[in-house]
Formats: C-alpha cells, sequence, structure tokens
DNA sequence: GCTTGACCTGGAGCGTGCTCCAGGGACGAG
DNA sequence: CTCGTCCCTGGAGCACGCTCCAGGTCAAGC
C-alpha cells in the first residue's frame, strides 16, 4: 500500500492496483496474492508495470475473490488451480467447470450439516452447563440454527 | 482388531476395548488415537490390560466421541486440550468450561454463516453454467439451504 | 537526482494435525 | 508352547497453506 493514505484510487486512468492495495482489497495478504499466482491459481499473470511490479486490474481482482469464496468453502488449493486450469483452456469444458463445481457444492452441504449435526450435541451440553452454573453471564439460552437434535449421548462427565 | 470377526464384544464382563475395536467405535485411526492420548485431549490415562495394552471402557470412549464433535467443528487441538484440563481439575471451573463451549459455538456459528454466503455465490456461477451447459447432468437446479443472497458480482469470465 | 518506502524473486520455515516406521513385547487359538 | 496378530513407544515424516527472509530493484515526492 502507498504511503499516503489514499482512501481512492487515482481520479485519472487507473493503470490497476498494486500489490498492496490490492490486497487490501480482497482481504488477503501480500503473500498469499503472490503464491496465488505462483502456484497457477489466477487465470492470467497479473499485468505489470514497466519495472516489473503487479498492477492488479478488475477481473483480476474479480477472480480472486473467486478463488477466496472457493477457498473459504473449503476447496482444496489444487482443485482451484484445476478450475483455473479449466477456465484459461477456454471454452467447451464448462461440463467439466460445472460438474467440479456440482461436487464442490456436494461437499460443502455435507459439511454444513455434519457440523450443524455436531453443534446441536455441543448446545446441548452448553444447555447442561448452563442449569448446573447459576450464571446467565452472557448470550440468551442457546439454540441451533436447525437444532438437528442428534442422539446426544452424554459423554463422560465432561 | 482382533482377526476373528466378532461383530459384537464378548458376552461376558468386558474388560474394555483393544484400541483397534475402539478406533472402529468412534471412527478414528489407532494412530490418532494415540496421538489425542499423548498430546493430553484425554480424560484420564487410558486403562491397560496386564501386557500394557490399552483397553477402552465406555466412559473413554463416550469423551473420545465428545472430542470428535469438537474436533469436526473446528476447535484446534489446544482447545481441547484446554477443555480437558479444565474437566479433569473437577468441579469448581465449570464457568470456565462453559465460556470455552459458548466462545466455541460462537466460531461455529459465525463459520457457518460465512460458507452459506460463499456458498450462495458458487451456487449462482453454477446456475450460470448449468444455463450455459444445456446438460441437466445430474441433481436438480441448485439452491443453498439458507439462500442468503449475496452481491454476487460475476468474476471475471469463469 | 536522491531518498525512502514499496515491491521483486527464489527459497526456506512453520503451525497444524495427523500418519508412518522400527524394534520389540502381549495375546490367544490350537 | 508356538504361531500369527495385535499392540507398544519414541520419534521421524508429511501434506497443506501459507508466512518470512535476504538481497536487490522500482517509484515518486522533494
Amino acid at each position: 500500500m502507498s504511503t499516503v493514505d489514499r482512501t481512492s484510487p487515482p481520479p485519472h486512468a487507473t493503470a490497476g492496483l498494486s500489490i498492496a492495495d490490492a490486497a487490501q482489497a480482497v482481504g488477503l495478504s501480500i503473500d498469499t496474492l503472490r503464491y496465488y499466482e505462483r502456484d497457477g491459481l489466477m487465470l492470467r499473470p497479473v499485468p505489470r508495470s514497466g519495472g516489473g511490479q503487479r498492477r492488479y486490474e478488475d477481473a483480476d481482482l474479480r477472480w480472486v475473490l473467486l478463488v477466496t469464496r472457493l477457498r473459504a468453502t473449503g476447496l482444496p488449493i489444487r482443485d482451484v488451480r484445476r478450475y483455473a486450469e479449466l477456465v484459461r483452456a477456454g471454452e467447451g469444458n464448462e461440463a467439466e467447470r460445472l460438474e467440479l463445481l456440482r461436487e464442490h457444492r456436494r461437499h460443502v452441504l455435507a459439511q454444513l450439516a455434519e457440523v450443524t449435526e455436531h453443534l446441536g450435541a455441543i448446545d446441548a451440553k452448553i444447555g447442561v452447563y448452563e442449569e448446573r452454573v447459576g450464571a446467565a453471564s452472557s448470550a440468551p439460552p442457546s439454540s441451533s440454527p436447525s437444532p438437528v437434535s442428534a442422539p446426544v449421548s452424554s459423554p463422560a462427565r465432561g
């Protein structure tokens, strides 16, 4: 990020964001942005200034944002790379891209369901402690988003 | 696991499960069970046979199941250990245990919300591809559990 | 033109959570 | 008692996803 705090990019024809500004914009570290590029996660080499410094353009930023969504939902780096390769390869492999995304979607949904179920059990435990402790110290009596009441066999006095 | 496939444990007074049977029962690997014990995640040293082999009893198995729930929802090993320490310390620190669980619950809920939001965006992308490809190859038109429609700025033609 | 802060590359390092291995003892059916 | 398994310990190794570093270049305000 340039030292001078320019909240908005230069008013004239913008040549793209520096890596620091891009990092700020997408919520990743500078190192991570470089790492993604090195590791083949980008759609194209990020454009450079005359002197070789990165200048992220809108398309690059939008792509990085998609990558962060995929990563944030647990898609491994290698699969993101695979997806990037497909997109890079151009039209004709849409079915393959679709299948990759659908597969990921299945995983995410399964993960959400599993976590929600476990959370239900943990909530039950919280309920027990709330009753045992008199304190309503913070937070209202717990209840999960979808309380998926699982058989909560109380675990060994814990 | 004993070689002889005994689907149910010996009918007589059971002295606890071997580590292989315990692993099977809780869905973890043998190595992971040993690792958990070494790393201080257990409530007590797992009971041993005369010759020093582990014999998991009900209390141990129930505790391991709680640990798996905490791990499956993303609680780091170090925090599970902290929780185990509290329980081991005995009565009097229930408020602290409660706070630990509540804190974890907050994290899990935040995580669920974030993942769900990102999934909404990914779903939108899937929708685009489904339209672009003629194929309804598998799965009905996508839609998330809570479709939390986030502003889906389409990312750089991907 | 100088200075100062930002950026570059290649490569090493690290935290997390297991997973594997060698060398040796325990168990139980026959 | 003897096999064939299973289990033990201590410690090394590994996959993943960054994160940090050194040594050097670039950029822009004065």
